[in-house]
DNA sequence: TTGTATGCGTTATCAT
DNA sequence: ATGATAACGCATACAA
């Protein structure tokens, strides 16, 4: 309907020249209160809406946010982009995503693709691009990264420290009385991954009890992988009566497979899990797992963004993961190993 | 590190002016091969990127798309937008997210800031804006809106007959034998949510049962609701045989609260839910439910809007809601009503 | 075919 | 305090 709005127009409307204008919207300094009443009639009598592209062009800066994530299906990434939305709600950023999808390549193409952008400030979750990217990245605009540290820019850093999640979650299988405790590892080459096993590694050995390899498989942070594994478990030959999978989606997976192998949780096998989806509060029975504060971890990003933006430091929170009790585990049945 | 380079260096260091290198970098037209060649090398040598800001304000267009969701974190938005981004990529364009939360409002604001950052199109999913403001949108640029229909741009508009989908799951439970269906629905300013009701009547009634109006509960649509309907459904004095909550979270709510009645499902209650979420799989029992394919659907809205923005029409295909049969449902048990 | 000049809507730097 | 005017980086109508 109506065309585009210039400050010209606002200018032209209430009698004064376009810099006034520009000076009053942006609240610089002094204006004639004559003036600008003036002015702030024409904005709301013609509807004015300053054009952020040339707003842009002008300050060198978007008012937007690049956020580089791996899946924005995924219920954890969705929920810490939930949070970053809302912590960056009214200040007038914009968070605009791109997809990594677990790729190297496309996440530096993601990547790319906001700088093209010119986005003020970067937030990177996850992913596994090379160090030295990130740091030519933040030489050049506030950077935060979330599920990794780079020694120098720690600060930008903020990773959870997934090994003592995992060692909580593997001592209280063990307090419960379990000893022969499975675990379905996450991919390898995930940071994440490793941490968490190694978590199981260390809780299990200074529980003094030893590791048994067979009872350690590798999915791929999927339900499906989570499935495949549990169903292998079973297979193999040694006995085990608590599982441990290194993220709820595999857990969910397990679950099923033990489902249809008619084996019951907690009764018969103990289950835990990894991240405390929203979902998992509602499986049955309720997931025993460690929880990620996704959606304050958003929160937390957005805040330490906006300070970076402010020229202060990002001050980003230390966050311990905590456990979460459910119904998955109970204490080993007399007569099992 | 490196200064953003400019069209205006690119020419200097290829001994040709700016226009010409605008005109190789958009293919327009006549090149000469060498001075192509010249400006091709330079552009790669000083790693040249068009400031899209600039470009967006010379042409008029930002490549960019705007998608108004009401929950980035829901699983079944979630899903969408990757079936979007995935059928934008390559195109240039690049999805700019705002979430409107469910609420007329915010989805109003969310709106107003995506025109403000002047995207080429428009996509709307799900929410309650008003008709008009979208008609007047739909005047100034290509709009597409998932799950309602606006009778005067009915082309751009895609919307699943969710009636239909309720009265084949009704009519499956009905098949199996229940005749005592409980419905929790979700929220009735939700239009999905009306839909879906009358499915369930219409299904109820063509096979000549009676509504009993005990056994609707409304829910919200969140696991919670779901499990607090199903807890009050055993409390009231109608007895029941089979539960189809509205959508799948609902129905893994009432899933747990079975469990928690030691109510076992299939066996003593058949459940069915709505929209096939990818965790419905993997449920214990595995949901039956009706399939919203939602990444199919935003490849679909995604391909729509190319088309629009092209100047074709957007051709949005016709999607029938499909009955996916898991293991939640069963036929009615002997001796029950 | 190629270069010059102007415009896109704002902000910022000057004078006044 | 306020008004011209020059950037901002690119596209394009026009001229050559």
């Amino acid at each position: 309907m109506k065309a585009t709005v210039t400050l010209e127009q606002v200018a032209l409307a209430s009698g004064v020249s376009v810099s006034t204008v520009s000076r009053i919207l942006n609240g610089s300094a002094n204006v004639s209160p004559n003036k600008r009443a003036a002015v702030e009639q024409a904005v709301a009598q013609l509807d004015y809406k300053p054009n952020v592209l040339a707003r842009g062009l002008a300050r060198g800066r978007t008012m937007s946010i690049g956020v580089v994530t791996q899946d924005v299906s995924s219920p954890f990434y969705g929920d810490m982009l939930r949070g970053i939305e809302h912590g960056l709600s009214g200040s007038g950023y914009l968070p605009i995503f791109a997809d990594g999808h677990w790729h190297p390549e496309e996440e530096n193409a993601a990547i790319d693709v906001l700088l093209g952008r010119k986005v003020d400030a970067l937030i990177v979750l996850g992913g596994a691009v090379a160090d030295e990217r990130l740091l030519e990245v933040s030489a050049t605009l506030p950077l935060l990264v979330f599920g990794r540290q780079i020694p120098e820019i720690a600060e930008q850093c903020l990773r959870l420290n997934n090994e003592r999640g995992a060692y909580l979650l593997t001592k209280h299988l063990i307090e419960f009385g379990h000893r022969r405790i499975a675990h379905i590892a996450g991919p390898s080459a995930h940071r994440d991954a490793c941490d968490r096993l190694a978590g199981y590694r260390a809780a299990l050995t200074d529980a003094g009890l030893n590791v048994i390899p067979e009872l350690i498989l590798e999915g791929d942070f999927l339900e499906s992988s989570g499935f495949m594994a549990a169903t292998r478990l079973f297979e193999g030959r040694e006995v085990f009566s608590a599982i441990f999978a290194a993220n709820d989606q595999m857990a969910y997976g397990a679950r099923l497979a033990l489902h249809r192998k008619g084996v019951r949780v907690p009764d018969d096998i103990s289950l835990v899990g990894f991240d405390d989806l929203p979902s998992s509060t509602f499986c049955t029975p309720p997931l025993t797992t460690v929880r990620q504060p996704t959606y304050d971890l958003g929160i937390a990003v957005a805040g330490s963004v906006l300070r970076m933006l402010a020229g202060e430091r990002p001050r980003l929170p230390h966050i311990e993961l905590q456990l979460v009790l459910r119904e998955s585990t109970a204490l080993l049945r007399p007569g099992l190993p």
